[in-house]
DNA sequence: GTCTATATAAGGATAGAC
DNA sequence: GTCTATCCTTATATAGAC
């Protein structure tokens, strides 16, 4: 190999920056309502310059999505990893997951976003890419939580519990019972925590 | 008055034409996603007669929605009212909605495209009018079940146990310990009845 | 009420200079 | 790698005939 070789570095900084720019555009208004323009703006470049780098809207769009989801994906191995029971695995994950759904709002509009994807293809990848991984172990953890139970219905539960508060995020200040404290991801993390462990608690004590 | 009034009645047809011809298109591809030529195409107009009955592309989008929020409204209603012990009406109303979920798919679909929609006033809007009432009854409900927890969080709940496993249709079939049976409404019911079921048990079992 | 025709803007994408 | 300039398509919306 030549020494011209060394010279041969990634110079991608503009395609990270690219990708990081996006994100919260494509968070807020999904892929219709960004344009090529809107992106160049936010990055300070013009719109013809974005195609040296990607193919076209919809291959930035994917590896916007697939940038967001890879940023997020070590801090939610981190969350499920470890040892100790699995009710204190469970605690941990919900409290993380609940943390992150309330300090990363542009990672859970995303996710919002690939969910009404109507592209199965797409969805399947995406899908497959990012959540699978997350999902095995919450599964895991859900056999383990309760053997008898369907482990598959048990971790969407467990994630429709966390997420969902979120999702419905500003619709619930207008929702009777609404207490500003609700909004604090321990607060929910505690209740989700409870409802879970008393259920379990009780399934164990039925199965003889 | 004169004979002549009564000729004056409400031909009201195509306006409710293009709103239900509209539904299905907006579910599935949001509002950026929809254009005026897309909806005249499907009613059998011209792009310039939808100008007609509405204003705008955004009020045609609202009353949209507004229209299939208030045809789901009675049925919504019809779960939750009637008597009986509080579980029972909560197995009802779970039953209820998990099929519901199952069945019209643009209903949830748009509710998940209302859900990511920026402008404030227009969610408050559409949720004060159509979540609201259901809501309410789910909140009152959700009391009536514990008394002793926190009824708006437990009502969230209760809706993300059986909205989120639709939310992630198409997703789910990439998870691992998928089975078909899952997409089985009743089977979802029965599972979200049997862990709110033993939560609450527990519950009253703590509380002295 | 619905049409044709058109104004006006915004969108994705490419060619070629630098 | 990034720019300018441009092409072509699609979009919302309006004007005026019927």
């Amino acid at each position: 190999m030549s020494s011209q070789a060394i010279k041969t570095i990634p110079k991608r900084k503009t395609r990270e920056e690219i990708l990081e720019l996006s994100v919260p555009l494509f968070a807020q208004r999904g892929y219709d309502g960004v344009s090529m323009r809107d992106i160049a703006a936010a990055v300070g470049l013009t719109q013809a310059a974005l195609y040296y780098h990607f193919t076209d809207k919809d291959q930035l769009y994917l590896d916007t999505v697939a940038h967001e989801f890879r940023e997020r994906e070590a801090a939610l191995k981190d969350m499920l990893a470890g040892i100790g029971p699995p009710l204190e695995r469970l605690e941990r994950f919900v409290a993380g997951l609940a943390r992150m759904m309330a300090t990363d709002k542009d990672f859970l509009r995303l996710m919002q976003w690939v969910l009404l994807d109507t592209d199965e293809a797409r969805q399947g990848t995406l899908g497959k890419e990012v959540f699978s991984e997350m999902f095995v172990a919450v599964h895991d953890l859900a056999s383990e939580l309760d053997p008898h139970q369907d482990a598959h219905l048990l971790a969407m539960s467990i994630f429709g519990l966390v997420i969902f508060h979120f999702q419905a995020g500003a619709t619930r200040k207008f929702m009777p019972g609404h207490r500003s404290r609700q909004d604090n991801p321990k607060v929910l993390a505690h209740h989700v925590c409870e409802l879970l462990r008393r259920s379990l608690a009780a399934a164990d004590g039925e199965v003889q």
